[in-house]
DNA sequence: GTAGAATTTCTACGTTGTGTAGAAGTATGC
DNA sequence: GCATACTTCTACACAACGTAGAAATTCTAC
């Protein structure tokens, strides 16, 4: 899976964060930190959907980007990745398993049934 | 967490396989398939070590190389990370258990106690 | 239907990380 | 002491990413 940048993020959280698709302009006003000029968050945009993260719709003269998956799935995505890297499956699930808290742990059980 | 490159990732695969720490040029002279130059190897080596994923130690006139944690661990911090950036960390949770199969699920309940 | 504005596309540049390795320096073993 | 093994220094090319101006396109209001 391609990884996003320090900026390429930030849209994604944007995007991850939005109830409902939105254009590169909506995407800037979101950032009112950042100042980005228009045509550099459409270069991003443009990238991050090379990349898959998100898809476009013409809707008037502008586009609408919406992310192609939840921030959850995504995320989910990074860990069976992480987890696809180990030659030992089992024993890099029980150090992840280990590490995480005891409350978490809880849950975990009770969402494998 | 910094990550790794396609090189450093294949020499931190080395030192994860080795069952003792190893010089530049046993790293060398287990990537058959690349012919490298010695230097090469110091070189990512030495970003290695700045990144904190091996330490060092004078053995001779030699360095010898070992991985700071193992490779298990190095996977399940990266799973840590990735979960770590939910905000919703039970839904995250939830899509990576929902994802991995059935016989890992049952793994992964015993491993939970 | 044309002018102006909104939007996109194209192009580009600086920075950083990474793969790669030569040249030069240094320490060790004989 | 000297040759050699090993390291350090320096360097370069290439890709990814942040950044944005210039030019092209397209919609809308008149």
């Amino acid at each position: 899976m391609p990884s996003l940048g320090e900026l390429e993020r930030t849209i994604m959280d944007v995007l991850w964060r939005a109830s409902s698709a939105c254009t590169a302009k909506q995407v800037q006003d979101s950032l009112i930190t950042r100042d980005l000029a228009t045509t550099t968050v459409l270069t991003v945009l443009g990238r991050l959907e090379h990349k898959g993260f998100v898809v476009r719709q013409r809707v008037g003269r502008a586009h609408q980007y919406r992310a192609t998956a939840t921030r959850e799935d995504h995320i989910a995505e990074l860990m069976t990745d992480a987890l696809g890297t180990a030659p030992d499956r089992t024993a890099a699930l029980a150090r992840f398993l280990g590490g995480i808290d005891e409350s978490e742990r809880v849950t975990a059980r009770r969402l494998l049934g």
